[in-house]
DNA sequence: GCAGTGACTAGTA
DNA sequence: ATACTAGCCACTG
């Protein structure tokens, strides 16, 4: 698969999530028509330029936890993002993907 | 070309 | 609830 249609149709995929919505890698990777590619959905996420119109904050993994290194600066500002969209976090810094799962 | 890595997941114990 | 496993595949050195 080519990195240019694989990430394409990730990223296509991504700003089909909603406003005040989440969707899990696994989803994306499904939705986007590459079952069980859930790393690259990833992988393409940490490749994503800031200037292209992408939601990245609104992709968690299946556990509805914010999938970046805690120590790192871009954890924060995707909480921060989230919330701000007015995404609730739970007791333990997780997204309840009962309420907030993207239902295409 | 091979081996290790990683914003992952589903299964099992 | 946690821990470990196999499967996954583009990217990197």
């Amino acid at each position: 698969m080519e990195r240019k249609e694989l990430y394409h149709r990730i990223y296509l995929t991504i700003q089909q999530i909603p406003y005040g919505k989440v969707a899990t890698y696994g989803q994306i990777a499904r939705l986007a028509g590459f079952p069980g590619y859930a790393r690259q959905v990833g992988y393409a996420l940490h490749a994503t330029p800031d200037d292209m119109d992408v939601p990245w904050q609104r992709v968690i993994n299946a556990r509805g936890e914010i999938s970046l290194k805690p120590t790192g600066p871009y954890d924060q500002v995707q909480r921060q993002m989230l919330e701000d969209e007015g995404v609730q976090f739970d007791e333990h810094g997780r997204v309840p993907l009962k309420i907030y799962q993207w239902q295409p």
